[in-house]
DNA sequence: TTGAAAGCGTTACCAC
DNA sequence: GTGGTAACGCTTTCAA
């Protein structure tokens, strides 16, 4: 059985008080004694107990505020399911989520935003936001008045984030190539299509995958590369256009959003029929790219674990609160799983 | 705030002790007190505490034996170290774990060493073991005695356990002949091995295998298969046997355990340079396979979660412990993980 | 600077 | 049949 405040404090002949005082740091004991009860704390082994702690600190609530920009991006969907998922088996525990949906990457709606749920009365915070300095700024502030953050899917620079809860974009890259090294015998004529150039993790894909082609050995050649922003239509037309005039691409990877116009655009050209072989690779499995790949349009979808994202995030977070001894990690990457139509 | 115990008696108008009684149909209750007890707690919304209940159950501790035969298996090494990792996770809460790693299939040792877990006082039993007519008649027993009982791995059929814990074993099949279909553009020659034709889980790989060939279309002549028995010596033997008089096999298929013997034989005779293209196939990733994957020997390799399953096997029995109400799930299967040399 | 006690929600046990 | 009370481990507050 476990070592207990009680037995700490009938062992050095104290109160059970001054032992906790002494384990939090709060001050006001006897240096000596202090250092006493550290000691035989230490050597006892105490650990504190999660099931007490939990039920002193129900006076004290937790209330994690979740900022996440999934208005018109289905992706963040299952990140946010994870968040409701850790919420219920949490709520004993006295944690409560409350999540703000945004559409888009305005730097200011992510600050008023944030704000929003700060004012709402947020112990902790969860966000998925941009990069960029404003942002960074305001959210090093809300650290340094003791509100925790942990950034989910993609990451803050220069903060003082308790962790980064995502993938490893990088990783994702190396994959989408190693599968065509595995696959392809011929010399590939490639289209990427990425979301943003700006977006860190889209260019990172596409790092990883140029250089684990060229350590395979695989022979390539850039056909061309679009950004998507995010938009379907967009999408759509201009892959028309390209693959058009490109009948030698026989390689689409897709970085980003905008999976289902890229498709439809391979599909009305009959690529899939007509050029033979021609590969497909998308990243995530939202509900349009799932059906794609039922379809045989899509290949290969590399996915990062979505729900995994915001479930671990709150947990994170939650035992920031109550366990003070546990280590919370810098970085929390989920897998890199590969989904073709037999396992989606 | 969460309805408890407390406001449910106040609200009745009787004791704390009188709403548990009745809440734990523990008897000693006038029924109709017992009923209108009942009714209020349900109109209420009452759900018990968890943080409350564990905290009471320290007097009753549980102890979960796992019966377990990874001596000569490494792949259940994850599996065990899922055990230890919900055991972590759970200490504080009463829960510890006892492991009893056992050598090879023979039922009478598989009987002995779960009457030995019994013997040593654990409340609940996690076992993956042999699904044979003496071994479930004993646990079925032990289930009626009130010991909880989850299925790892491997499940026990015509029994009362809760839950089985596992990978989804035809998926696993589909999933290989997937890959296959995606990247063999020519027929392919076929050498299964298998570890045993009377292991349940190793023929639905095989079945699962061949239907989604056949759905596919894949044109494909199986040209030999033979059981490894689970020991790399005579797998290498026998594929070494076998390759070297086929030399049309352009496709090895491995069910089971065995990996590296077969792998030894493929290399040796230079099979992934002469024959092009030659698929290996193998599932699990034990630290050989990895080895192999990444050499270049085997293509794709195909994981089941084995740490997930040992952690959710001993989550689920302490939630039996914990939530009346929650209600578990009688299958809890785990993903279909391809993996390559770049993600694995 | 320290001790004592109350309270978090649940369960168990002993009186009545 | 039922109520009261102590206990689980921890935090917090009040009193000394």
């Amino acid at each position: 059985m476990a070592v207990t405040i009680k037995e700490i404090a009938a062992a050095v002949g104290v109160s059970r008080g001054t032992v906790d005082r002494v384990l939090h740091n709060r001050g006001g004991v006897k240096p000596e004694i202090a250092e006493h009860i550290r000691r035989v704390a230490d050597t006892m082994g105490y650990l504190p107990n999660r099931a007490g702690k939990i039920l002193a600190a129900r006076k004290q609530p937790i209330t994690v505020g979740c900022l996440i920009p999934s208005i018109g991006n289905p992706f963040y969907d299952d990140v946010i399911r994870g968040f409701y998922t850790a919420q219920e088996e949490l709520a004993d525990f006295g944690v409560t989520v409350k999540v703000k949906e945004i559409r888009g990457y305005d730097p200011g709606d992510h600050i008023r935003a944030i704000k929003e749920l700060v004012d709402a009365g947020s112990s902790a915070l969860c966000i998925s936001t941009v990069d960029i300095a404003e942002v960074r700024t305001y959210v090093n502030q809300l650290i340094d008045s003791g509100i925790p953050v942990v950034t989910v899917n993609t990451d803050l620079s220069h903060t003082k984030r308790l962790c980064y809860v995502g993938s490893d974009y990088l990783k994702g890259g190396h994959t989408a190539a190693g599968l065509l090294s595995l696959c392809a015998r011929q010399k590939l004529n490639l289209l990427i299509v990425t979301g943003s150039l700006k977006i860190k993790g889209h260019n990172e894909r596409i790092k990883g995958f140029s250089r684990t082609l060229r350590e395979n050995g695989v022979q390539y050649k850039l056909v061309d590369v679009f950004e998507s922003q995010d938009d379907d239509d967009y999408a759509y037309k201009t892959a028309l256009d390209i693959l058009w005039k490109n009948p030698q691409i026989n390689c689409v990877f897709i970085v980003a959003a905008g999976v289902a116009g890229v498709c439809r655009a391979i599909a009305e050209l009959g690529l899939r029929e007509k050029q033979r072989p021609m590969w497909v690779l998308s990243f995530d499995d939202v509900e349009s790219t799932r059906r794609l790949v039922n379809d045989g349009i899509i290949d290969f979808t590399i996915c990062q674990e979505p729900v995994q994202q915001g479930y671990q995030a709150i947990q994170i977070l939650f035992n920031y609160f109550v366990d003070d001894k546990r280590t919370i990690p810098q970085n929390f990457l989920t897998g890199t799983v590969i989904k073709i139509k037999e396992n989606l």
